[in-house]
DNA sequence: TGTATGATCGCCT
DNA sequence: GGCGATCATACAG
Protein backbone atom coordinates (compact mmCIF):
# COMPACT_ATOMS: atom_id res chain seq x y z
CA UNK A 1 0.00 0.00 0.00
CA UNK A 2 1.29 3.11 -0.55
CA UNK A 3 -0.06 6.53 -0.25
CA UNK A 4 0.97 9.82 -2.49
CA UNK A 5 0.96 13.60 -1.70
CA UNK A 6 2.18 16.23 -3.70
CA UNK A 7 4.50 13.64 -5.67
CA UNK A 8 6.08 11.67 -2.10
CA UNK A 9 5.41 8.32 -1.43
CA UNK A 10 4.63 8.43 1.81
CA UNK A 11 5.03 4.51 2.73
CA UNK A 12 8.77 5.01 2.53
CA UNK A 13 11.41 5.45 5.26
CA UNK A 14 11.84 8.83 7.11
CA UNK A 15 14.99 9.73 5.88
CA UNK A 16 13.89 9.27 2.02
CA UNK A 17 10.40 11.06 2.73
CA UNK A 18 12.24 14.18 5.02
CA UNK A 19 14.57 14.81 1.64
CA UNK A 20 12.07 14.46 -0.50
CA UNK A 21 10.08 16.86 1.23
CA UNK A 22 12.77 19.81 1.11
CA UNK A 23 10.93 22.62 -1.96
CA UNK A 24 7.53 21.10 -1.52
CA UNK A 25 5.08 23.74 -0.67
CA UNK A 26 3.11 23.32 2.67
CA UNK A 27 0.20 25.75 3.71
CA UNK A 28 -2.21 25.71 6.53
CA UNK A 29 -5.55 26.80 5.88
CA UNK A 30 -3.97 28.95 2.94
CA UNK A 31 -1.23 30.05 5.30
CA UNK A 32 2.26 29.22 4.44
CA UNK A 33 5.72 28.42 2.15
CA UNK A 34 7.86 26.38 1.39
CA UNK A 35 9.48 23.44 3.67
CA UNK A 36 13.68 23.57 3.58
CA UNK A 37 14.71 21.71 6.58
CA UNK A 38 12.89 18.62 7.85
CA UNK A 39 13.84 15.70 10.75
CA UNK A 40 13.24 12.10 10.34
CA UNK A 41 12.44 9.70 13.34
CA UNK A 42 11.96 6.23 13.28
CA UNK A 43 11.10 3.92 16.49
CA UNK A 44 13.90 1.59 15.95
CA UNK A 45 16.08 5.04 16.76
CA UNK A 46 16.10 6.28 20.44
CA UNK A 47 15.93 9.70 19.70
CA UNK A 48 12.35 8.96 18.58
CA UNK A 49 8.94 9.34 20.77
CA UNK A 50 7.79 5.74 18.80
CA UNK A 51 11.10 4.23 20.83
CA UNK A 52 9.07 3.31 23.76
CA UNK A 53 6.41 2.09 21.66
CA UNK A 54 2.87 3.58 21.12
CA UNK A 55 1.73 6.04 24.13
CA UNK A 56 -1.46 8.53 24.20
CA UNK A 57 0.74 11.33 23.15
CA UNK A 58 1.71 9.67 19.70
CA UNK A 59 -0.51 7.43 18.96
CA UNK A 60 -1.28 9.03 15.52
CA UNK A 61 2.82 8.07 14.46
CA UNK A 62 1.61 4.79 14.51
CA UNK A 63 -1.50 5.40 12.55
CA UNK A 64 -1.98 5.50 8.86
CA UNK A 65 0.89 7.49 6.44
CA UNK A 66 0.24 10.59 5.37
CA UNK A 67 -1.61 12.40 8.53
CA UNK A 68 -0.43 14.75 10.73
CA UNK A 69 1.36 13.92 14.31
CA UNK A 70 1.38 16.77 16.52
CA UNK A 71 3.33 16.76 20.19
CA UNK A 72 3.67 19.98 22.89
CA UNK A 73 7.57 20.22 23.29
CA UNK A 74 8.69 21.64 26.81
CA UNK A 75 5.18 22.52 27.72
CA UNK A 76 5.04 25.62 25.69
CA UNK A 77 5.51 24.89 21.84
CA UNK A 78 3.69 23.04 19.90
CA UNK A 79 5.55 20.76 16.82
CA UNK A 80 4.28 19.58 13.69
CA UNK A 81 5.24 16.26 12.15
CA UNK A 82 4.27 14.00 8.76
CA UNK A 83 3.19 10.29 9.37
CA UNK A 84 5.09 7.88 7.52
CA UNK A 85 5.51 4.19 6.65
CA UNK A 86 3.02 2.03 6.78
CA UNK A 87 0.25 1.89 9.43
CA UNK A 88 1.87 0.37 12.71
CA UNK A 89 5.73 1.30 12.90
CA UNK A 90 5.89 4.37 13.97
CA UNK A 91 7.74 7.00 11.59
CA UNK A 92 7.17 10.47 11.11
CA UNK A 93 9.62 13.22 9.78
CA UNK A 94 9.61 16.67 11.77
CA UNK A 95 9.06 19.60 9.86
CA UNK A 96 11.74 22.14 11.00
CA UNK A 97 11.69 25.27 8.80
CA UNK A 98 10.07 27.01 5.88
CA UNK A 99 10.13 29.93 4.07
CA UNK A 100 7.46 32.02 3.83
CA UNK A 101 5.66 32.32 1.13
CA UNK A 102 1.83 32.79 1.65
CA UNK A 103 -0.56 35.19 3.90
CA UNK A 104 2.94 36.57 5.33
CA UNK A 105 1.36 39.20 7.48
CA UNK A 106 -1.04 36.48 9.20
CA UNK A 107 2.09 34.91 10.07
CA UNK A 108 3.70 38.30 11.54
CA UNK A 109 0.92 38.71 13.60
CA UNK A 110 0.40 35.13 15.44
CA UNK A 111 4.39 35.62 15.90
CA UNK A 112 3.74 39.11 16.84
CA UNK A 113 7.40 39.63 14.81
CA UNK A 114 8.52 41.76 11.85
CA UNK A 115 11.53 39.77 11.20
CA UNK A 116 10.53 37.18 8.32
CA UNK A 117 14.04 35.51 8.40
CA UNK A 118 12.56 34.34 12.04
CA UNK A 119 8.75 33.23 11.31
CA UNK A 120 9.07 30.08 10.82
CA UNK A 121 13.04 29.29 11.49
CA UNK A 122 12.51 26.30 14.23
CA UNK A 123 9.60 23.48 14.86
CA UNK A 124 8.28 25.83 17.77
CA UNK A 125 8.36 29.12 15.31
CA UNK A 126 7.04 27.38 12.67
CA UNK A 127 3.51 25.94 14.04
CA UNK A 128 3.23 29.39 15.93
CA UNK A 129 3.47 30.84 12.70
CA UNK A 130 1.35 28.43 10.85
CA UNK A 131 -1.41 28.09 13.84
CA UNK A 132 -1.12 24.34 13.97
CA UNK A 133 -1.77 23.29 17.55
CA UNK A 134 -3.32 19.55 19.05
CA UNK A 135 -6.45 20.18 16.95
CA UNK A 136 -4.44 19.40 14.20
CA UNK A 137 -3.48 15.99 15.38
CA UNK A 138 -4.16 12.96 13.58
CA UNK A 139 -5.54 14.86 10.65
CA UNK A 140 -4.62 13.92 6.73
CA UNK A 141 -2.01 15.96 5.19
CA UNK A 142 -4.13 15.46 1.90
CA UNK A 143 -7.74 17.14 3.24
CA UNK A 144 -8.25 21.08 4.81
CA UNK A 145 -7.06 22.50 5.97
CA UNK A 146 -4.03 20.72 4.92
CA UNK A 147 -2.61 21.61 1.63
CA UNK A 148 0.85 19.86 -0.05
CA UNK A 149 1.97 21.58 -3.14
CA UNK A 150 4.76 19.63 -5.21
CA UNK A 151 8.04 21.10 -5.73
CA UNK A 152 7.76 22.87 -9.04
CA UNK A 153 10.07 21.31 -11.57
CA UNK A 154 13.31 23.81 -11.62
CA UNK A 155 13.74 26.12 -14.45
CA UNK A 156 16.34 24.00 -16.62
CA UNK A 157 18.98 25.20 -13.83
CA UNK A 158 20.18 23.26 -11.19
CA UNK A 159 17.94 20.41 -9.00
CA UNK A 160 17.58 21.50 -5.37
CA UNK A 161 20.84 20.82 -3.10
CA UNK A 162 19.93 19.13 -0.47
CA UNK A 163 22.54 18.90 2.75
CA UNK A 164 22.06 16.09 5.33
CA UNK A 165 23.79 16.11 9.15
CA UNK A 166 23.10 15.38 12.84
CA UNK A 167 19.23 16.44 14.12
CA UNK A 168 19.23 19.24 16.00
CA UNK A 169 18.17 19.22 20.29
CA UNK A 170 18.57 15.39 20.63
CA UNK A 171 21.00 13.81 23.03
CA UNK A 172 20.44 10.06 21.54
CA UNK A 173 21.22 8.77 18.10
CA UNK A 174 23.49 11.61 17.50
CA UNK A 175 25.14 10.02 15.19
CA UNK A 176 22.49 9.45 12.34
CA UNK A 177 22.54 12.28 10.03
CA UNK A 178 18.74 12.65 9.79
CA UNK A 179 18.76 16.97 9.12
CA UNK A 180 17.53 17.75 5.72
CA UNK A 181 18.25 21.22 4.18
CA UNK A 182 18.41 23.35 1.62
CA UNK A 183 21.94 24.48 1.05
CA UNK A 184 22.30 28.13 1.36
CA UNK A 185 18.68 28.86 2.43
CA UNK A 186 18.43 31.92 4.76
CA UNK A 187 15.65 30.46 6.51
CA UNK A 188 17.32 27.30 8.09
CA UNK A 189 16.73 27.40 12.03
CA UNK A 190 20.78 26.71 11.85
CA UNK A 191 22.87 26.45 8.82
CA UNK A 192 24.03 22.95 7.37
CA UNK A 193 27.66 21.96 7.57
C1' DT B 1 29.22 34.36 18.57
C1' DG B 2 28.52 31.69 22.25
C1' DT B 3 26.62 29.87 26.74
C1' DA B 4 23.19 30.04 30.45
C1' DT B 5 18.48 30.17 32.11
C1' DG B 6 13.47 30.50 32.81
C1' DA B 7 8.92 29.40 31.11
C1' DT B 8 5.66 25.45 31.64
C1' DC B 9 3.24 20.80 31.09
C1' DG B 10 2.31 16.10 29.57
C1' DC B 11 4.12 11.78 29.98
C1' DC B 12 7.31 8.33 31.66
C1' DT B 13 10.03 6.04 35.52
C1' DG C 1 9.97 13.57 40.48
C1' DG C 2 12.34 14.54 36.25
C1' DC C 3 12.93 15.49 31.68
C1' DG C 4 12.37 16.98 26.92
C1' DA C 5 12.45 16.50 18.69
C1' DT C 6 12.12 24.67 22.01
C1' DC C 7 12.50 29.65 22.19
C1' DA C 8 13.52 34.27 23.85
C1' DT C 9 16.31 36.88 26.65
C1' DA C 10 20.41 38.02 29.32
C1' DC C 11 24.83 38.24 29.79
C1' DA C 12 30.21 37.34 28.71
C1' DG C 13 33.98 37.65 25.64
Amino acid sequence: MTIVIAGIDFSAPAPEVARQLIGVTLLVDGVGGRIIETEAYDRDEPASHCFIGETPRNFAMFGPPGRAYVYRSHGLHWCLNFVCREPGHGAGVLIRALEPVVGVEQMRERRGLEDERLLCAGPGRLAQALGVTRAHNNLPLDASPFQLLARVAEDGTAPLKVLAGPRIGISKAMELPWRFGLAGSRFLSKPMR
